[in-house]
DNA sequence: TAAAAATACTCCATAGGTATTTTAT
DNA sequence: ATAAAATACCTATGGAGTATTTTTA
């Protein structure tokens, strides 16, 4: 049995007619003749009753075309949703990205990502860089975005323009009055940071090392610093620092809504452009959903650019 | 897509791994390779992630997965069907009969047929010997059974030994009393019957016609006959010459109940020994069952024969 | 006589086989 | 070194075609 037989099958006894039935599968006589026997033959049973020069189904033909109607409406069902999986109609992307990444970076380009195909569903989950890797690597998440380096060679990596680390203060704080009027080489320095109080993320964060690892450069002791909050997400920071509890080291990201409100003042870090790098599994197929994600990534660099 | 691209994939897909796919299904590697990727082929999509040595479903996979084993399974569902259809495990025949066929002669093959073969259900018809014949015509009916004459050509005919008239009267009847001692030959005579009341069928019915027919052979003028009853049914007709009505002429199977209760009285008629025909469409196919039935028949004819 | 299905045959596409290569563990 | 899949190539079966025959309305 097979779905062509089931098919010329179905055409002749919708028709009653094999000749009427080649026609329109466009196919000759002989064909629809050959294929109704070879389903005879199969089954060992007649599925017409040849009565001159017309045919009428016998009871086995009648419960065949039952099936047959049953089971090409299945294949048709799944030769469609395979189709608008191929077109894009329909799919799913799950992506896996940091902190920073997934809560400023990506919401926008996710929107814009679904306004164009509103039939793919986009799935994030958030997680540290490691955390990212491994799922990325397990066939969790087909792409992932991340702010550090992952040297592993089964990734296929494209490196994004990324975020800037800025040294964020409250508009009120005493500190940033005391700076009014100063130039920037004199305030990002280790004499001005020194007693400071801080606001930062929890030990072991990735932005907390982010941000030791910057102000050491500057030359200020990370065990040292003074620290007057931890605080466990970057939003709970940025309102810390808004609401004048000390001064952090955050992505322009995440200070950008802060700046604009005038709740915060910045000052750009020396050697702190950082590079976000997209992840891919060399070994997976890139789904059409990935791609055209690559894509709206791409113009939406090159339209940064023009800019 | 083809019903063994499907086949193939599903084990492919549940095992996750083409060579043992290709084991069980006794295909060599290639063989699978080469279905799965005229699958991914046809719908411009890949199945399956290779990654190294082993591979993985895609999501298209997936989806194709659950729609290979709905289709399978339905496919497997109707060819069971056919196979029990073939194998007389399941299956409908229709009969036609007459009256008297349909009522005395075909009930006890009709429950032996049952017993034989439970799962193959039947359905009577009772009608004039014109209602069978047009049933099998028009395919309303598969099997025919007659007591008439049916001369047209589309019908295979099949003669069975059938049933016999008798001249019948109630045990207590007056006449009866009037015969007791005589022999056979002075009773069925036109002298013995002349002054007699009669009960039978209805004007226009086969065993009204056939009495008649039967009567006027012994020289009795059917327009003469005294009818004191005239009744819709062989049974009403049995029932009311038990009650010593009169007389009538009936098959000797609707006769039988009442003679073995002592409660009728009945002569052989001359030449009235009628054949039964079953009567099937030249050009129908010969279902199972309706082989089954014919053969049962002819059994039980040998069977008759012996005894 | 015309229309429908079956039959006879020829041809080619494709499914499956064997042998081999590629790739990753 | 081994195991898995892909590739190359060959063969044969079966599906489709053309031409013809058979049958019946």
């Amino acid at each position: 049995m097979t779905l062509e037989q089931l098919r010329i099958f179905l055409a002749v006894a919708e028709r009653q007619h094999m000749t009427r039935a080649a026609e329109a599968l466009n196919l000759t006589q002989p064909a629809v003749s050959a294929a109704i026997a070879a389903l005879e033959d199969r089954h060992g049973l007649p599925l017409f009753h040849r009565i001159g020069r017309h045919i009428e189904l016998t009871p086995a033909g009648g419960l065949l075309m039952t099936e047959a109607q049953a089971i090409l409406r299945r294949v048709a069902e799944a030769e469609r949703a395979l189709g608008e999986l191929r077109e894009l109609r329909r799919g799913h992307l799950t992506l896996a990205a940091s902190q920073t990444v997934g809560n400023y970076w990506l919401p926008p380009i996710m929107s814009a990502f679904r306004r164009q195909f509103p039939a793919i569903t986009l799935d994030l989950v958030i997680g540290n860089t490691e955390q990212v890797a491994v799922a990325v690597k397990n066939g969790a998440a087909e792409l992932g975005i991340v702010e550090g380096l992952v040297t592993e060679a089964q990734f296929e990596q494209l490196a994004l323009p990324g975020d800037s680390l800025l040294l964020v203060a409250g508009t009120q704080h005493p500190w940033t009055r005391l700076q009014q009027g100063r130039s920037y080489r004199d305030v990002v320095t280790s004499e001005a940071l020194r007693n400071v109080d801080w606001v930062s993320r929890e030990q072991g964060s990735g932005t907390r090392q982010v941000m030791e690892t910057v102000l050491a450069d500057l030359g200020l002791d990370p065990a040292k610093l003074r620290l007057t909050l931890e605080l466990p997400s970057n939003e709970a920071v940025r309102l810390a620092v808004e609401a004048n509890a000390g001064l952090t080291v955050m992505s322009d990201l995440a200070a950008e809504v802060g700046i604009a409100q005038g709740r915060l003042v910045a000052w750009p870090l020396p050697e702190a452009e950082r590079a976000f790098r997209l992840l891919r599994h060399r070994d997976y197929h890139r789904s059409k959903a990935a791609a055209a994600f690559m894509d709206l990534i791409a113009e939406r660099r090159a339209g940064a650019a023009a800019s």
